[in-house]
DNA sequence: CGCCATGTTGATTTCTATCAAATTGAGTGG
DNA sequence: CCACTCAATTTGATAGAAATCAACATGGCG
């Protein structure tokens, strides 16, 4: 079955896997969209080398914030959220990784964040030591892995203009936009029914919002006619009213 | 007269030059804070051949967002703000960069936020091309350059946290100490009295609050004897207690 | 000395959080 | 197959923190 195909059943998002076989990069979906878009075909083999496949099941957490960084991931099927936790239990989700999305960026020691799986999800794993020898050799590499972080960076810029200025409907409607752009980058195509595998707790997490709110505004929205809830996520019905909201 | 000297007048920090003379990196007294740390003696010359002392007034813009990239700059006194602007006039400060801060880690073609001179500044100001062809020949400045960037993420989701999680008091608690350990660095001691060059609508602006909110929050810590408010900043009187704050 | 930007204070509103309860729905076992 | 359970979500009522609206104070500077 091509993950790729538009006739799939709802939610097969997560459960679908990427990457058809386990440690053949040749066949690799979520190639072009990883970090191994900056390798020509011949590196290919020698990250492989590097890397093996791992799953995840859902509610598994991947590492814990402050761990020491072992392994390097790119997931290849699946979601996983970014956490932060307060130490009265107030939590900020700083992102969402997606098919495709690398973890690990930073090269440091430890984990900033802790990673934890929505979804199942299958990723691609290299040992740190690996692979910063492996950067040492491709300078290349590292300039593809820093043009990552700094494109992460302006992202996180405009989470800050989210979090700080935006009303509880503009967030909302920018994130559904982010999660549509992002699946229209893996899926090669926007569409307006947006699965969103996360729960509301976790949207209102990232959104610096509580659950009620979250709820409620989507509810409003509905009501409104400017959106569908369907069971694995939501259905746009006028883009135009989220595009004018998200500045 | 040495800027590090604690007996200078107070303000000073705005407009002491950090640069003693200007175009000699051997005698830049933030070289060991900035990007430059990264190089061995021999290399500041040729680092030197790419730069320029560039001097700002105070409310002078830098750069624009969305302005290409043509200059990357070293703040060596001085400091700014990087200001993302929404069309309705809402501003979102994602953050100040004081003497020692370089800005265009990205190395990408286009600013993604404004920068505002809040004192006047002196810079260090490198070319984009000739930076690029030297990162190019220097394996490890790049990787310097991707620490650094992946620094400045892990700060940006700790302001993400700040912006989605806090209240105004302990937004206020965690600026001042962020502000308190800045100058620290740049002095190489701690100390109580912490300047505050930048007006109240950008702490408001940097907080995600309003002007009134961040006045009146720092009015009531100084009427409960947590800290007095001088011309040029604070004073801290209990550092507990803003310890206990920011989480 | 008075002007204008900046900051402070007060009164009121509003948005979102909080508290509380009802509803839905996926998974389980009889 | 259906009742049951428990978590997730929705909805309602109320409270509260910060925004907004509106003066007023301060202070640097010509």
């Amino acid at each position: 079955m091509n993950c790729l195909d538009e006739a799939r059943p709802l939610g097969a998002h997560a459960g679908c896997s990427h990457h058809v076989k386990g440690d053949d990069c040749r066949l690799c979906l979520i190639r072009p969209l990883s970090v191994c878009s900056a390798l020509e075909p011949d590196e290919w083999a020698s990250l492989e080398k590097l890397s093996t496949d791992i799953r995840f099941e859902e509610r598994e957490t991947l590492v814990r914030e402050a761990d020491d960084v072992v392994s390097l991931y790119t997931i290849t099927a699946g979601v996983v959220r970014l956490v932060r936790t307060l130490h009265d239990g107030r939590r900020q989700l700083t992102g969402f990784a997606l098919p495709g999305d690398f973890l690990g960026l930073s090269l440091e020691r430890t984990w900033t964040f802790s990673i934890e799986a929505i979804t199942p999800v299958t990723a691609c794993r290299f040992g740190r030591a690996s692979l910063m020898e492996y950067v040492d050799q491709k300078p290349h590499f590292l300039m593809r892995l820093h043009e990552m972080a700094t494109h992460e960076l302006s992202l996180a810029q405009d989470h800050m203009v989210l979090l700080g200025r935006l009303t509880a409907e503009e967030k909302l409607a920018a994130f559904l936009m982010e999660i549509r752009r992002r699946w229209a980058r893996i899926e090669g195509h926007a569409s307006d029914h947006i699965p969103l595998p996360m729960g509301r707790q976790d949207i209102a997490d990232y959104l610096g919002l509580t659950i009620e709110t979250v709820s409620r505004t989507i509810n409003q929205m509905q009501r409104a006619h400017q959106l569908v809830i369907v069971p694995d996520g939501v259905r746009l019905l006028n883009i135009g009213y989220f595009e004018h909201l998200c500045p």
